[in-house]
DNA sequence: ATGGTATTTATTGTATACATTTAGGGCATC
DNA sequence: GATGCCCTAAATGTATACAATAAATACCAT
């Protein structure tokens, strides 16, 4: 995407994480190429990025409406997630080179150092680090398709208003997760990395349920997981 | 997607499958706009629709391509098709409903028919029938969210290359798979219905394979699919 | 001759004007 | 008073003109 659809995709993403936008709500594209300081162009573009990373829903001569979360939706995402991402981890066990271990390893220090400060810490850098772990370990799991749908699933509401719930417990034991996967990615040990990748999954869906209360539908859906 | 933009769509995804658009060309704004006899603008959205669903990758003021499938890549599809479809082959053992059973029997006895009849079968109504049943299944499992990223993997150029290179055995073959899969889902039996499943796409892979000749990489990340 | 630079051209990116569709409200009719 | 139709307004869909970008080419200087 080139400037002005990347600029309007950033902001209009940036309001609807906000809450500016809410779900449901009617996002007209003359309003947001007001708001963006763009034409209509550059918007139905990034509009229509949007739509394919599942933020907002076309409907064809009605407009775009900012995508609602249902309880079973979201235990539909943990759950893919979790097969999905534990799969990366056991590819990146063989795969992984040191470059993408160093900078897993420099994450895991940062939150490290994060934590080491509990009067000035905040949840953005840690989100920050932790996107940057992630996003280095799907690197080195060495494929593209499986990198590029773990990131449309990942990159989500859902997933920041997991970490706003975090407790600082639920963020040392985060932390604690990523370097023991980095310790197995080292061993070259696939089964385990991806055990442990799917622990850490699991422990940042308790923390969502918890904090939002989900269905009885999304409790079996949840379970499901367990039964992989 | 409206009118204009999804004839495009449907024209531009119609010529790169039957391989007049090449893998790697350049596919032209204007060029497409007289082929397909609308403006720029519906083009526009639907390449936007085509590089989302993997078909072509935009590259900023350069234009977009249609996408080139590496031995590594191709792999990388069956093995997430496999462990995605296999998971919801075992949700739909639990949530299928009447109507989408029939539906997928439906589906396997239209194969049946075309079967029975070998001097008049043809691939396309097998592969129609197929992606009926495939469809069905996927909507039985009650993931939007899966299905639809199942969708993005599977409707590719290496699926339909894949039906191509099937002899008669693996037609039958791959019917049976389907009424196997059904009757699980009959008993409810989640984790019958995902190994059939994961049989199924696994038989998949090894004609694909065997067809076009994948590289050693490849082989390695195939195998990686046995140790699920 | 070669290297770098300016110019040209082809292509994508953006803005805007116009067409189409649809929801909502008012009016007439039953 | 209820119902059905038409008309209007507001939004999206489409076409086209213009701007910006990047590659190719020609030209000049060394």
């Amino acid at each position: 995407m080139s400037k002005a659809s990347q600029k309007a995709y950033d902001e209009i993403r940036r309001r609807i994480l906000s809450g500016e936008f809410p779900e449901g709500s009617h996002l007209k594209e003359e309003e947001l190429a007001d708001i963006c300081g763009v034409s209509r162009t550059p918007i139905r573009d990034a509009l229509r990025k949007l739509a394919a990373d599942y933020y907002v829903r076309s409907v064809p001569n009605h407009g775009t409406f900012v995508s609602h979360w249902s309880g079973e939706e979201i235990s539909d995402i943990f759950v893919l997630r979790a097969m999905l991402e534990g799969y990366a981890a056991r590819l990146a066990a063989r795969r992984a080179k040191n470059q993408e271990l160093a900078e897993m390893q420099s994450a895991c220090e940062q939150i490290d150092a994060l934590l080491g400060k509990p009067n000035t810490f905040d949840k953005e850098s840690f989100f920050a680090a932790n996107k940057r772990y992630h996003t280095a370990l799907r690197a080195a799991a060495g494929s593209d398709r499986l990198a590029s749908t773990l990131t449309r699933l990942v990159e989500q509401p859902v997933v920041m208003r997991t970490v706003i719930s975090y407790t600082m417990e639920d963020f040392i034991r985060s932390n604690a997760h990523h370097w023991e996967i980095l310790e197995a990615l080292r061993e070259g040990d696939g089964a385990w990395a991806e055990a442990a990748m799917r622990g850490h999954i699991h422990a940042a869906y308790h923390v969502y349920r918890r904090a939002y209360g989900l269905s009885d539908h999304s409790e079996q859906a949840a379970k499901d997981i367990l039964t992989l």
